[in-house]
DNA sequence: TGCAATTTTCATTTTTTTTTGAAAACTTTG
DNA sequence: CAAAGTTTTCAAAAAAAAATGAAAATTGCA
């Protein structure tokens, strides 16, 4: 059993946390719940279970394991066994760097993929149309390829640029 | 006034066009409309108006009054003036570089900027309360502090290295 | 294995965001 | 300067996203 956070300064420190990182996941297009459940572990001396985040933050079992899914599958947090506790617990991961690499691998590279099938469905319109400027046309198209090209090379990289 | 749009192939690529956008937007955060205006504006050969602009995609003049004014605001169209017509004409902007340098300074920036301040009432409270393991708090706090000023340089000179 | 504890799922509700449309506010020019 | 054309604003409606809570599934232990 945990023992209960009474310290009233601590208290305060877990509001700031959570509203931190509401606002960082916010940026990143994530649910207020996700922000707020790494707000909480991220302040935790120890790893805490499903209903200890559920009943701090005052939200449901439901939108905690959802939340607790989106941490998990962007690594950002890890399970660690508890001696004699039958329930998972939860560790925040702290290395930004990973984080943001797996955000990168997981919610945009796959937008760049299928832009990449959009240009070049694109490029076969302007084919099939000889009659039009297509020196215009065909410009615009290779911005987009450049665009796209850039951004899986760059963004992947950046996370490697954070030194955290 | 402006000739219609006949031309099959060309309204395909406005459409794909469109998607394009819409998706790129979206993961930017931005509503569908804008992701829509831009992606007509983009393929367009001729500067369009605003009636133009929302009767092509069937939105309300309302959305598209908003929609022009937030891409606007990141300087990712511009007006041109339109010989004998009074109605405002809109041009896509087409230098990425610029459009995300503004973007970040506009919609990212500011978010850092009050993560500083969320950081220094953390560091308030950890020092106002000498008998907690005041070692980890620190620590994590120097964490979060290296993250914003990490996200504060790297960010701007991404847009930078984006040779488009 | 069976049972209680824990976690996940998902239809429904709530909240938030976006769009609409009509009125107000501008602008241009006759 | 007034009247028609154009654009913006903003309350209300619609749509989209997120949270709830209860039922179903899974898990671990006796």
């Amino acid at each position: 059993m945990q023992i209960e956070k009474t310290n009233e300064e601590e208290v305060k420190l877990e509001v700031e946390s959570i509203d931190f990182f509401v606002r960082m996941m916010s940026i990143l297009g994530l649910p207020r719940s996700v922000g707020e459940i790494y707000g909480v572990l991220y302040f935790a001396e120890n790893p805490l279970s499903m209903d200890e985040i559920s009943s701090r933050l005052k939200i449901s079992m439901g939108s905690t394991s959802q939340g607790l899914k989106t941490l998990r599958s962007l690594k950002a947090i890890r399970t660690s066994y508890v001696q004699g506790d039958r329930k998972d617990h939860y560790i925040a991961e702290t290395e930004f760097r990973r984080l943001f690499s797996n955000f990168i691998k997981e919610d945009i590279l796959p937008h760049l993929d299928s832009a990449a099938d959009r240009i070049s469905s694109m490029e076969k319109h302007v084919m099939a149309n000889p009659d039009t400027n297509q020196e215009f046309y065909t410009t615009r198209i290779e911005k987009l390829k450049r665009l796209t090209k850039a951004g899986r090379k760059l963004l992947p990289a950046l996370a490697g640029l954070l030194k955290i």
